[in-house]
This record gives structure tokens, C-alpha cells and sequence, in this order.
DNA sequence: GTTGTTTTGTATCGCTCGGTACGGAATGAC
DNA sequence: GTCATTCCGTACCGAGCGATACAAAACAAC
């Protein structure tokens, strides 16, 4: 797919240097990351950056992007699970193995990133949490869909429960950051499940 | 108990400076707050600030101290409740309460203050992990005194109940950071509760 | 008063930050 | 070959960072 072009080739993989950034954003966060990390770990030098991303904003919002692509792809399957239940477990099953990887940062790069902003209001956390919520968002609708289905009991709130599941997950999150291993993780997700209704 | 010093006398109260210092960390992180952010919120210029508290880093540790010893008084309070679902659900409510304080900022100051760090090797989120592991172990080994009086089933392990319990409360804090309001946070405790054994 | 001590305000330090100017190197077009 | 275009590497910019030097100001002791 490299499409011709005039010029001087490019001496890297845009999306393999984008793989490095986002260890660098995983590890120290938006404003952590200073262009000297993020550079030297891409392998390439400062202009080589801006001339293929941008700026560091863009560089980082490209950076969420493919990493709620590939890190977070878990949580699609999740969701093309047949029950409420399955869903719920697979997706935080799923979530503390992702959070505990050996070839990755501890935790979780939309918690990571940041959820405290500099001295600007806060753009960088409004964006992630935006980002998480629309996750949240997906999973109340799978789950609403369960309710229709009788696949979770009458009355049940799907909004409320997708919440709580996310609490759990972005929990287990500060947890995985903190160096807890990821047995424990499940130990807390087995906890979790017990408030999930399962038919 | 102002003690008589010889001297020009501080023209300002440090613990009342060291409250609006909290509240910049609070919002803007412990690297996102600046000594401008800080000095200014607090109302004094940069000397008096190094010479009552020695840097930025000490600062933030005595705010952390203050924030624990008043704005988390109810964690201490909640482990006298006399049972272990009693003690639980008052964490847990007075947590999602502390969260959302409109004379407050949003979240928590520990989860706030920074999860990844910069270019050294996150000295400050090993601290602020190691305070509140600090904050599980008192609520184990409650817990553990409950399973011993009876109060919990025989078999639950206190360690493992104590890490739901605040994987709940950090995901509570991601979320009220996030904007979501008080009523949500004690929408997902209603849920939390249910995987709490209550005799 | 004078002296010694501590705090205050200004003005500044060295350093790192994100971002860029510019010249040379490497390609395709012709 | 020559030209146009794109990328690479060095060296640098202004701004903001945490931290401080220094002298005037405000007290206690005498």
C-alpha cells in the first residue's frame, strides 16, 4: 500500500514510530512526555515529527486513536458476546489482562494520560474522558439491547450498570499503574461479577 | 499557640496557604500545577513559599498530609462503623460525597495529583500509589477483624474484598474528575454494594 | 536609638519545554 | 544530466519552568 511519491522516501513507519509515542504517553502521560522522550523512543528527530503528525497535540490524539484501535480492540469482541453476563466478564477479563502486559506500560493510556490538566483548562482530560464515555455509552446501549432481549432482569438500569462496570475497569486501571499484579485483578473482577445479574 | 519569635512575623497562615496550594494540585496535577499557579492561589510570592515550605516537592507532600488528615477524616471514621458492610458503604457514600463537594475540585486529590510521571521515574505517582495501598491495607485489616468476629463470611479474604472496595472508590474518583454528578457515583455504590457480603 | 534576625518583594538565574529556520541529502520527472 | 519536491539533521528561538540573590521592611532584644 506505499503509494508513490516524489520526493525524499521517508525513513520510518509512520504507525511503528506511533507505537513507540504512544508507550512514551502510556508511561509518563500528555504532559510528561516531553518531545526529547517522545523522539528519541519514535527514533526520529524533532522536525521528522512535526512534518509527519502535526504538533504534540496531534501527535497524542493520533496516538488515542490507534491505540483505542489495537490495545482496546478487546472491548468490540467484548461486546458481539451473546449475554449480558459474557459481556460484562469477557470485557473485564479482557480489560486486566490488557492492563498488565508484559510488553506494555502498566495501566491504561486513556487514565495515564492524563486525567488532570496544566495550567489550560484541562483540554487533554476533557478529551480522554470524553473518549471513555463514549466507551461507557456503547456498552449502556449493548445492554439496554439485553434488557429488550429478557437477557437482563426488568428494570434493570443499563446506563447505571455500564457505569459501574467502567468504574470497575478504570479502577482496575489505577490499580495495574500502582503495580498490582493482574491476579489480583481478577481477584477483584470475580468481587465485581458478583453484582452483575446473571440469569 | 502562636509561639513569640524574634524577627520580622509571617504575613500569612500556612496552613490556610497550604489549603490553596491542595486545591491547585487537586485540579491541575502535581507537574500541571506551576509555582505561579501555586503562589498566586495561595497569595504569597516565591521566597515566602521556599522558605515555609523548601520546594515544590515538599509542598506538595504536606498538602497530601493535610488532604488525608481532613479532606479523607472520613475514611478514618467509616473503619469504626460496627460492621463490615456498615463500614464499607460509609466509605464508599461519604466517598462519592467527597468527590463531588461543590467547594472542592472534582475527584480526588491522590488519583488527581498524578498517575504517570515525567522524565524521572514517577517519584511522586510511586508516593501517591503507596498512600493509598497504605489506605486498603487499614481497610483489610478491618476486615480481617471482621471475618474474625463473625462479621463476614468465614473463607472471605479481607485483602481481596478490601481491593474491590477501593477499586471502586478510584473508579468513582475517574469518574466524578470526568464531570459525572454525585448522584451517578451513589447509582454505581448502590450496585458496588451488592457484591459485599451482608449478614 | 542600635543590633540581630526573619520575612517580603523584585528581579533574575540556568534549564528545559514545544516548536522552527535552514541547508544538505535523497528521490521522481523530464 | 537538471529541476522540483520531500525528508533529514543541526542548531536555534521565545517562553515558561523551578529555584534564588539581594536589599528593603518589620519585628524582638538590649
Amino acid at each position: 500500500m506505499t503509494v508513490k511519491t516524489k520526493g525524499r522516501p521517508r525513513a520510518f513507519d509512520a504507525d511503528e514510530a506511533l507505537d513507540r509515542a504512544i508507550e512514551v504517553f502510556w508511561e509518563h502521560g500528555y504532559e510528561g512526555a516531553s518531545l526529547t522522550d517522545l523522539t528519541s523512543a519514535m527514533g526520529i528527530n524533532r522536525p521528522s515529527m512535526y512534518a509527519a503528525y502535526g504538533n504534540k497535540e496531534q501527535l497524542f490524539r493520533r496516538a488515542v486513536a490507534r491505540y483505542a484501535e489495537h490495545d482496546m480492540a478487546y472491548a468490540k469482541e467484548a461486546l458481539a458476546e451473546p449475554t449480558a453476563y459474557r459481556v460484562i466478564e469477557k470485557f473485564l477479563r479482557s480489560n486486566a489482562d490488557a492492563l498488565t502486559r508484559a510488553d506494555r506500560p502498566a495501566g491504561c493510556l486513556s487514565i495515564q494520560g492524563g486525567l488532570a490538566g496544566g495550567s489550560d483548562n484541562g483540554e487533554m482530560a476533557q478529551f480522554l474522558a470524553a473518549s471513555r464515555l463514549g466507551g461507557e455509552r456503547a456498552l449502556a446501549e449493548r445492554l439496554a439491547r439485553a434488557v429488550d432481549e429478557g437477557d437482563l432482569p426488568a428494570g434493570t438500569d443499563p446506563a447505571a450498570l455500564a457505569r459501574y462496570v467502567m468504574t470497575v475497569s478504570e479502577g482496575n486501571a489505577v490499580h495495574a499503574a500502582a503495580g498490582v499484579d493482574r491476579a489480583s485483578l481478577h481477584a477483584t473482577v470475580d468481587l465485581a461479577m458478583r453484582a452483575v445479574p446473571n440469569l
